[in-house]
DNA sequence: GACCCTCCCCTTAGGGGAGGGTC
DNA sequence: GACCCTCCCCTTAGGGGAGGGTC
């Protein structure tokens, strides 16, 4: 063998860009080994080696596993190559599309709490609010609508039959009728607040807004007030309420501090 | 203990929608341990625990790790979500151009084949070719212009010197005065095709292209019969060319059938 | 002194058994 | 028979030594 037309190891690695580390695990594989080996046991890689080591930094940089390369090594044609990327691509897609619905559930809570952050929680207000997308639970029957905790459950184990994850920020809705009559404690049904897969839209108009803290369920004398407010200002409530928790397990640990906000629609 | 509140490591799963086998591994990483265990080492969890169980999954499916989630679940406040979110979101982003930028050099590999999949490489023709993203290396100097290897060395030490990685598609330049006298074998400076950080653009215009097989630096023969072409019709060369190797060592094994493409800008 | 070698251990988040007891 | 337990091994693509020879 000609020394002049072999390399180490280090200096395979510098002009491949490739660690040592890497060609050594790579030789171990079986996916490039080098050209031959010294009796002491010395790499020598040759030149011609190059567009081999330049290939598999491509593949592996696009998401081909190594033993993929192998196979693909040992069968190399422009058809194949075609295939390859063209699988990748899709294999690709769908990750970026999984890292984009990522994204929205965190908006979802995000803004759940940022939309907290400039209000008074002593306040009532009066706001246009844009349609949300829900995945509501079913209606709940007599013997169960007063049961938070029951209504709870079953709404997830819903969830769980309809095979939608348990991630994503919680809520309840009193319907008109009950708001009405002043049985705030009347559960309607369950949602979840979801980027897409929605089967009921909030609609998009005018809500009084307030907030009380306390955990699930403690939101009757919020109600009073609100109705007390809508009274005063001869509002019309015109459709069901909305009340979610900007802050629950989640981000509070004291059960008491988590933060209750209730968002009833109306009309002049 | 009430076991009427407790349920085993299976009804967990089930509420949870956490496998059982998840169950247990995050029991041996503290993340989250059943209420208690009986004598028999039987694992029982509460209700209460429900809410815990969904933060996780929550945190897990943004791409939290398991030690960052004991860390925020016992920190855990508003501020602290917002933060761990738009780190997440932050690290989303990343991953996300990433992931484009590795579906652009695929493409840029498997238009150069598709490129010629409709072509008779017999056929020389005249195209409009839109501009393109290059990163070339240096202007070879008179002694080094014709040795192809020592060339194509240089250039790949140029790139890791300047940080880029060693994967993109690989071509060459002649410059036009060499074209005009006839020293088809003078390179001007190898390149890399390439989706950004490019020093150097293809102009878009009217391309005369031809095709033939061989290894690197056997086209002689075609710039030969590309100027024939080139004189027949009255053309006029108005730049430097362009030489691409749209079958090469990813997709051919045998040298003899690498594809060399030479593409020559011109005018009326 | 710089370079080379071969072990060997470690990382993440689980999945899949085997072998043996429990409701 | 269905459910529960504790080992233990395996996966990907390397990174980081330790301990000992070589140019």
């Amino acid at each position: 063998m000609n020394k002049m037309t072999h390399m180490k190891i280090s200096e395979f690695s510098k002009k491949t860009g490739i660690s040592r580390d890497k060609l050594i695990f790579y030789d171990s594989k079986n996916l490039i080994s080098p050209q031959y080996r010294d009796e002491k046991g010395y790499r020598y890689y040759t030149n011609k080696q190059l567009t081999h080591a330049y290939l598999i930094t491509i593949l592996r940089t696009v998401g081909v596993s190594i033993e993929e390369i192998k196979n693909y090594y040992d069968e190399r044609s422009p058809k194949k190559l075609l295939e390859l990327f063209s699988c990748k691509e899709k294999a690709i897609d769908k990750e970026i599309t999984k890292l984009l619905e990522v994204k929205e559930v965190m908006k979802l809570y995000s803004n759940l709490v940022e939309e907290t952050n400039s209000e008074n929680f002593n306040e009532i207000s009066i706001q246009i609010l844009p349609k949300k997308k829900l995945f509501a639970g079913l209606i709940l029957n007599e013997q169960d609508n007063g049961n938070y905790e029951k209504a709870n459950l079953e709404f997830y184990k819903y969830c769980n039959h309809k095979g939608l994850d348990l991630m994503y920020p919680f809520g309840m809705m009193v319907s008109k009728e009950n708001i009405l009559k002043g049985n705030f404690s009347n559960i309607l049904r369950c949602f979840f607040a979801v980027p897409n897969n929605e089967n009921l839209i909030r609609p998009e108009g005018r809500y009084v807004i307030g907030y009380t803290f306390g955990n699930y369920g403690n939101s009757f004398e919020l109600y009073e007030r609100l109705m007390n407010y809508i009274t005063k200002n001869e509002l019309v409530v015109c459709g069901d309420s909305y009340e979610e928790y900007p802050y629950n397990e989640i981000t509070t640990k004291n059960e008491e501090e988590f933060l209750i906000k209730v968002m009833i629609p109306v009309k002049h």
